[in-house]
DNA sequence: TCCTTCTTTATAATAATTCTAAAGTAAATA
DNA sequence: TATTTACTTTAGAATTATTATAAAGAAGGA
């Protein structure tokens, strides 16, 4: 696949989106998706990177713009949970949650109403803490 | 369980977590774990009720000292998850995750690795939106 | 090219949380 | 019990992640 073909590509995949390929998006664009592995990031570290691996300057914001109009078109994924504020729950048993989103309510989900058959191994060097399932709600 | 009772428990919970009983961590103490239901909340929600129901003052900093020397003496458990900062993937596939806090990655772990044999109802009139595992790492 | 619309940018604003330093209180000691 | 020490609370400043704002810049169509 030539630098050309996937520059094309790039600027399909921002067009279909509705997304005006500007420089910042495509850099950002090639930089996230130009790559074999699948690939985490927050937009702290996004920005670092981009800061060392690109010569073109970006202001936060623009990451942060760019990071959510590829999320709402359905490019990235974002691993977000619970939002910025920390829930608390007398609860300190093992068990999981119901998270609605509707009205940022918690519901206690009992660990024995959640029977998990399957599950990977941790990876090398590590062992697992706890598995913790979220089930959220939609209307 | 007379009311004295009661407090009698509450200066052995916090005596015996090395917690100094102050009138501070005494009312937050009984107005979170002198309930029958567990009780999910957020320093935000616990400082606008402790200050309807009670008729102390608290400082905003005292709740959040309280609830983490609560948290760590096992008397609360938090439900934070991601810490303050969002992720996101590159893969928009469904998946599930492992969390490795000790240097805040995420680790993508495939849909069909984890396989969930048992799920609760969701509460009247509300729907599943999906399901998020994530298998916490320690070393 | 000109115009309209969308984007980027720098900066300010907001929200959740933590830090700091001084004043206050509980427990330990004399 | 009086004194000392160590831990807590407090108000306010600082920090961190994120969003809003308003002006300047770039993209796409007539």
């Amino acid at each position: 696949m030539s630098k050309n073909v996937k520059k094309i590509d790039i600027f399909n995949k921002l067009r279909s989106s509705g997304l005006r390929p500007t420089k910042q998006r495509v850099e950002i664009a090639k930089y996230l998706f130009e790559r074999e592995k699948t690939f985490h990031f927050t937009v702290e570290s996004l920005d670092k990177l981009l800061e060392k691996k690109t010569t073109s300057k970006f202001a936060l914001a623009t990451i942060y713009n760019t990071v959510h109009a590829f999320k709402d078109a359905g490019h990235l994924s974002e691993v977000e949970v619970r939002g910025k504020k920390t829930y608390f729950d007398t609860n300190v048993s093992d068990h999981h949650h119901f998270y609605d989103s509707e009205n940022s309510e918690l519901i206690d989900i009992d660990a024995n109403e959640i029977l998990i058959q399957k599950i990977p191994k941790a990876p090398n060097g590590k062992k697992i803490k706890n598995v913790e399932v979220f089930i959220n709600l939609k209307n």
